[in-house]
DNA sequence: GCCCAGGTATAAA
DNA sequence: TTTATACATGGG
């Protein structure tokens, strides 16, 4: 049972079922690391957060109850119970082992439009850089937030519409950067939608987003978990049927299960957790 | 140095 | 419709 307590420190969640390396350093967002002292801090939309783990449980430093409850309560998908859901797993043994291996993972409900750009520049690429082109982004076309911690919010689609690929450079993103453009002209200019995209039946909305050049099946199944809460993304993809087939030799492709949405994140995370596999 | 990164667009078979 | 290749950068 979630306990939200207003603290002078912030707002404290106890018995959160929130592990915050495992949620916020496994490949589903770009915009946390890891402080020196152990305290995590990132920036979603325009708002800051530290995050720390205490003996109580996990405190959002500094925040009202009142930004708790409309913006990372929903961010931390804090009124879903990742328990029953783990259980309801246990039938498949596969599944249960890599929900097991992390447990204090959530799925993120983060902005659709943050969410485009990032596994834009997820492609063909790793974490560690994804990291540093996101940061660079949001340094040179974000708004600075203005706190002690010198924090940029993630950049419009207009401000990036407006540039041109040159201009892209200093992010370093490579071939990614005309992709970025024009994912930000169809955004600003209203071709695309991503609130109607998201109200979209899951197959007219991977249509929508691949559109988008530099957006395929994988870049869509991304925006469409990570940025549109929509759990029926990733039914199982090609991806993960490979890795699982190394990673449990003795399993068929029926014991893999119909994994998506929460399910194909816990099975990515163990993947990527586990060096003898591969094929990720 | 070398291989590779939760891919995609494009051309060619 | 399927398969091969280039693509910019830098992490390990």
């Amino acid at each position: 049972m979630l306990q939200i307590l207003q603290t002078p420190d912030g707002v404290l969640v106890s018995k959160p079922e929130l592990d915050l390396a495992q949620t916020l350093d496994c490949g589903q967002c770009f915009r946390f690391y890891e402080q020196p002292d152990g305290s995590w801090h990132g920036v979603a939309r325009d708002k800051p957060l530290t995050l720390r783990k205490t003996g109580r449980g996990v405190l959002f430093e500094t925040i009202s109850r009142a930004e708790f409850d409309s913006f990372w309560r929903r961010y931390f998908d804090f009124d879903r119970d990742y328990d029953a859901i783990r259980e309801s797993y246990r039938a498949n043994e596969t599944l249960y082992h890599c929900a097991c291996f992390s447990p204090g993972m959530r799925v993120l409900r983060q902005d659709a439009w943050e969410a485009l750009i990032s596994f834009i520049i997820s492609q063909n690429n790793n974490v560690k850089r994804i990291k540093g082109i996101v940061d660079r982004l949001c340094r040179y076309f974000g708004e600075p937030i203005g706190n002690a911690d010198g924090d940029y919010a993630f950049p419009s689609p207009a401000v990036l519409a407006n540039r041109r690929e040159e201009e892209l450079a200093p992010l370093r993103a490579g071939w990614r950067a005309a992709y970025i453009l024009d994912a930000a002209r169809r955004v600003a200019g209203g071709e695309i939608d991503l609130n109607t995209v998201a109200a979209m039946s899951i197959g007219e909305a991977r249509k929508a987003l691949q559109i988008i050049h530099g957006v395929g099946p994988k870049v869509a199944e991304c925006v469409l978990l990570y940025g549109m809460g929509r759990l029926e993304a990733f039914p199982l993809d090609v991806w993960m049927k490979r890795a699982m087939k190394q990673l449990f030799p003795d399993c068929t492709p029926e014991s893999f299960g119909d994994c998506a949405g929460i399910a194909q994140q816990y099975i990515f995370h163990y993947c990527r957790c586990h060096p003898s596999c591969c094929c990720l």
